[in-house]
DNA sequence: GCCAACGTTGGC
DNA sequence: GCCAACGTTGGC
């Protein structure tokens, strides 16, 4: 899961109260099927740092709430508010995740690049914009082992 | 700040 | 349903 530092970075969610924070504001399709539909309690996920100096994977996550509301499309003082999306019939959908870990270095995207074994990552392909993408398990375990 | 690559919108 | 125009993302 992408997200700008300037606007919420990792050390903001080690930083919240039990670690956890609801994971609002996405307006894609895609994104939010797969909060919606794929992502399951207790799945582990990567927090990436982007449009910043360095974008890179710089820690861990757990999901703790699977798929509901994104709330903040109801609020019209929100910056994502969507008319579109109501209480009855919601459009936007939202998991909470926790706070796992921190690595001890940034993993660059610059250097994920370089290994031909993550040349399928979804990250990894040119244009790829998506803010939640899938990480398989093969590659789950390779990053974690340079990590 | 530039710009390529997308996604969305809306006229037709 | 097509597609041009527009807005956004995000690396550089």
């Amino acid at each position: 899961m992408k997200s700008e530092p300037d606007t919420f970075s990792i050390s903001d969610l080690y930083k919240k109260s039990n670690q956890i924070e609801h994971w609002d504001g996405v307006r894609n399709y895609q994104a939010r099927n797969m909060m919606r539909d794929a992502m399951k309690l207790g799945d582990q996920v990567f927090f990436y740092h982007s449009n910043c100096a360095v974008p890179g994977i710089v820690g861990i996550m757990e999901v703790v709430k699977e798929g509901y509301p994104d709330f903040s499309a109801f609020d019209p003082d929100d910056p994502h508010f969507d008319a579109k999306s109501d209480p009855a019939h919601p459009r936007w959908m939202m998991v909470d995740v926790k706070y796992v870990k921190t690595l001890c270095r940034i993993i660059t995207l610059q250097e994920l690049k370089g290994y031909p074994e993550l040349a399928d990552m979804a990250l990894i392909r040119r244009g790829n914009r998506l803010s939640i993408m899938p990480v398989s398990p093969y590659q789950w375990a390779f990053i974690l082992a340079i990590g």
